[in-house]
DNA sequence: CGGCTGACTCTGG
DNA sequence: TCCAGAGCCAGCC
């Protein structure tokens, strides 16, 4: 199976009302970096079964893939899933992120 | 097989 | 916090 299909597979167990970033979908890829999970994701057809509106950068904010309409469309569906942005365009992943990127940062809980 | 492209991430200032 | 530069690898001519 191609690396991209790999990082599709994940990308398709993203819930709805959570976020993912690139970089953590690469972690989950053997063999995967997170250039490959965006270029993966760039690769889509217009029509695929790949939520990849939750698939973000690890800034938390949408990347201005082309020229503004696929970041724009990315921000609606992402908000009409209940995920809200802050005055940043920013996302806080300590409330929609799939993973608790927090954990990483460190575990106090 | 060689070269170009691409929705990223990290480090330093 | 924002800007600039370097590293990286699969896919498609």
């Amino acid at each position: 199976m191609p690396i991209y299909e790999e990082i599709y597979a994940i990308a398709r167990q993203i819930p709805v009302g959570k976020v993912a970033t690139y970089g953590q979908i690469a972690r989950m890829v053997a063999g995967c970096t997170a250039r490959m999970a965006g270029y993966a994701m760039a690769a889509l057809p217009d029509k695929t079964d790949v939520p990849w509106q939750r698939v973000i950068n690890s800034q938390g904010k949408i990347s201005p893939h082309g020229f503004g309409y696929g970041s724009a469309l990315q921000r609606e569906l992402l908000i009409a899933e209940g995920i809200r942005f802050d005055l940043n365009g920013r996302v806080d992943f300590n409330e929609f992120g799939w993973l608790d990127l927090a954990k990483y940062l460190d575990k106090e809980d």
